[in-house]
DNA sequence: CTGAAAGCGCTTACAG
DNA sequence: CTGAAAGCGCTTACAG
């Protein structure tokens, strides 16, 4: 392997072009005051001897590293909607010269040992950093009293807390509302919202459902704790249990697709059917692949929120001024094949 | 915000603490040679002014920068198997000390202009690389004339290619074998292995498969021409087609558990059952949820994969030498309720 | 327009 | 054991 020192450096190019290392500098950074002379002859031999900047000392005399941190906050997977995210902070950190560079990080629970990661922490690393997962306030509150420079998604905060943060938000509130009044213009009225409130970003797909029920006035039915981590075991078990008990069900929002692919098994294991005996609409976070499925869904496009995210710690992290903009995604609703109208004689049925 | 230039240097420290600048640097270095009482002087003083090692300078005058980067290449989606090596690599690096970078890189298909990623051709940032995606061999060959530092996953790449590469390996290659050959004692005969070959890592089970074929004397059976971008919708459609030509099938083994669930709907919708008509295996690269399958899978630990490909980068970017170790992760064959042993009488009935 | 020089925050021989 | 100094590879006022 060839040793990383035997890299030209700018005295290189200076002594074979025979002028300064200032002059380097500045035609090489694109400066518009150098001769054109010496521009060329510069550029010719940057090019010949296959020149490339340092990044990391010209990121310490300008004390910023081009670098933006993605910590992945008290969560050990990576989940598929997060993978995207990783994606589109690659995507617009790399088109805007920046570079990424990801870490996880468990938050000590002891408030006054809770330590912050070093991605951040360390001077010369991270400019910015976004942060994800499960994001609990009194970590937020630690990196503003910290003054650090930081992103978060708000869907993955236990609270939005102080206005003046100004996150980051896809709008699947808003989601979930239009598919339940989807649902309710079918004729529907006994509409279930299934979830798991412990993963912070489905609570507002929760919020979502109840403003619908609330103003289409019908009776919120709703099963928000989970029992496993996994998502397809919960659907399965929610649905079963709502089944078992005989409760009235003709349609469901399920608040993961993953979670809705269990509802569909369970409910196939009570030989009942999609769409025929119940309605069933997921929300897709993932890679777009329907899996066979044919699921109507609420989709973001988490690739388009992670631009937003890399944009806003980019801005951040190149202004001096504090930073006043709040960002937000729509989410936009994608009919396929899993719902059905209901008749009217069919609301006795069930 | 506080500006990161705030932050206190050494040179603060060593004013504060009444010593040099070397002085400190040697205390929190944790150099031997100091005196017990400047020692305690100087870290009771940084650790007051809440003082940390600016890594980025560190960097450049020991020319390394603790980071490793990881490419993913010729490759848009970041799966779930990948997301699971990126999880392993950042475990092992920061247990290190190190950090990760990450970024995609599409290689030109002209081999002439084949640019390669900034994270490894700019000075100052990775000191090792590791590549994963779709390796072509012209790639690989690209980053040995220029003596850049890399490892590579050889499941990922087109060819092996020259012994002195050392790559970092699964073994999924036995894995189909070992799958192939529980089938037969099983008293399967028909024995499928569908796949996408255009997926380099799926060439090596496809190879385990055939060879265990041959051992046992079995005429192989194959689709590893795939149709989409699906798997699932891959594997519907490769069984679909098996069925409708009436060509003989008692056992499947699936390239991937994406595929192996695509399969299992296909039979579905020809009324087949799994194992009652058809036993199925699969590759689960996944998070390890069941997704309520029970499918007997050959499955593969890619968290240890990725921290071992993490340790080789690490070793070759503090080693001198050129690097000589290969790396091979076994695959686990884990038995569930997908495969059922078949009786004599029912070679006939397909 | 250009060069000489100071400086970014460290590490590391080199004297003492 | 410790300090003064050179050096890592750049950028950027400051003279000229």
């Amino acid at each position: 392997m060839r040793s990383r020192s035997s890299a030209p450096t700018m005295k290189d190019i200076a002594r074979r072009a025979h002028v300064s290392i200032g002059t380097v500098s500045r035609v090489l950074n694109g400066h518009a005051d150098v001769d054109p002379l010496l521009r060329e002859r510069v550029q010719s031999t940057a090019r010949k001897m296959g020149y490339r900047l340092n990044e990391r000392t010209r990121a310490t005399v300008q004390a910023k590293s081009r670098m933006i941190g993605l910590i992945l906050c008290n969560d050990f997977w990576l989940s598929a909607a997060q993978s995207l995210l990783l994606l589109g902070i690659e995507e617009h950190c790399s088109a805007e010269g920046y570079y990424v560079l990801f870490a996880r990080h468990q938050f000590d629970s002891d408030e006054r040992k809770l330590a912050l990661p070093a991605v951040i922490r360390t001077p010369g690393l991270a400019d910015c950093v976004i942060l994800v997962g499960r994001l609990e306030e009194k970590v937020l509150k630690t990196f503003d009293r910290d003054g650090l420079s930081y992103v978060f998604l708000a869907n993955h905060a236990e609270e939005s807390g102080d206005a003046s943060r100004h996150p980051v938000r896809y709008d699947d509130e808003n989601g979930a509302y239009e598919a339940t009044c989807y649902l309710a213009q079918l004729g529907h009225r006994d509409i279930w919202y299934l979830g798991d409130d412990s993963r912070f970003w489905q609570r507002t797909r929760y919020r979502g459902y109840l403003r619908a029920m609330g103003e289409l006035k019908l009776e919120p039915r709703a099963h928000t704790i989970a029992l496993s981590d996994d998502e397809f075991e919960n659907g399965h078990s929610a649905v079963s249990y709502i089944l078992e008990q005989q409760w009235p069900v003709t349609a469901i929002v399920a608040a993961s697709d993953e979670l809705a692919f269990g509802v569909r098994e369970g409910l196939r294991q009570h030989r009942k059917e999609v769409p025929k005996d119940v309605s069933l609409i997921g929300f897709e976070n993932q890679t777009g692949h329907s899996r066979g499925s044919n699921l109507t869904s609420v989709s973001v496009d988490m690739i388009e929120v992670g631009r937003q995210l890399a944009k806003e710690a980019i801005a951040r992290s190149e202004a001096e001024e504090p930073f006043s903009r709040d960002v937000l995604v729509p989410a936009s609703f994608i009919k396929r094949s899993t719902c059905r109208p209901l008749r009217k004689e069919e609301h006795m049925l069930l």
